[in-house]
DNA sequence: CATCTATGTTGACATACGTCGAACCAAGTC
DNA sequence: GACTTGGTTCGACGTATGTCAACATAGATG
């Protein structure tokens, strides 16, 4: 623990526990198992505060940024990272420590996932 | 209070409180108030028992579903009664009785806001 | 090492939420 | 009218959630 970086993480462990998902709500209706998935990531965002953290992540420059730079939400600090972790543990979001700042960053994935999701009839019948 | 029927209800107010609503995710950080808006709909799809109920109704066939048909999703019918009703506040759904039975449909126009808010980039800047 | 700044973690608290059983309402049937 | 079936509302219960203040940790800097 002397000189040992934190950086990469290139292991793509986050993007498998969320890109496979669902059809579309539209297609058949969910098992409990697809539901229970789905909702997670619905659940992450069914928060107004995680909802514009999120947001301000996914529209800064780059697709990423500090927590110093979002953190004007209304609450207080110590909430503002609950959330984070919160979308976090939903794979919404990755983190990733430079130097003094913690950046977070959007899983685009789950972005186009949750997308498929609402489709209203991606193959015509 | 002797003959008021209390059918139609016609009005468009549903519709209203939930199509316009905001701007992709991606594109610039939510207000407080555009996130309050959003988040009311993804809460109502956050929950797994809501998301198989939407999700039946969705892809019944009609794009309508009477109650009886999608009550099995493994809690008792007051719960089915009680999510469909959040669903219904949430504007994802409307109902009406026809007979004996009452029937759900969505209401399309929130799928698609919903859906456009998930959108990467929806204008290459 | 002392210390300062930036984040995360913990513990506590009030509120919201999901669930059920019981009671109630609405239509249809006898 | 009484009984049956479909659905909602009510009241209660346990659990999850959002929030904060206080504390802990990680780097940077002197």
């Amino acid at each position: 623990m002397s000189n040992t970086k934190v950086l990469p993480l290139l292991e793509p462990e986050v993007s498998e526990t969320v890109a496979p998902c669902c059809p579309p709500l539209t297609e058949r209706p969910f098992t409990a198992e697809e539901a229970e998935t789905a909702a997670r990531m619905f659940k992450a965002l069914g928060d107004p505060v995680r909802l514009r953290l999120f947001s301000a992540v996914a529209s800064h420059e780059g697709g990423e940024a500090c927590v110093c730079d979002i953190s004007d939400v209304g609450v207080s600090q110590p909430t503002v990272s609950h959330h984070l972790k919160k979308l976090k543990d939903a794979g919404l979001l990755t983190s990733e420590r430079r130097g003094t700042w913690v950046y977070y960053r959007v899983e685009p994935s789950v972005l186009a996932a949750m997308g498929k999701l609402l489709t209203i009839a991606p193959a015509a019948a």
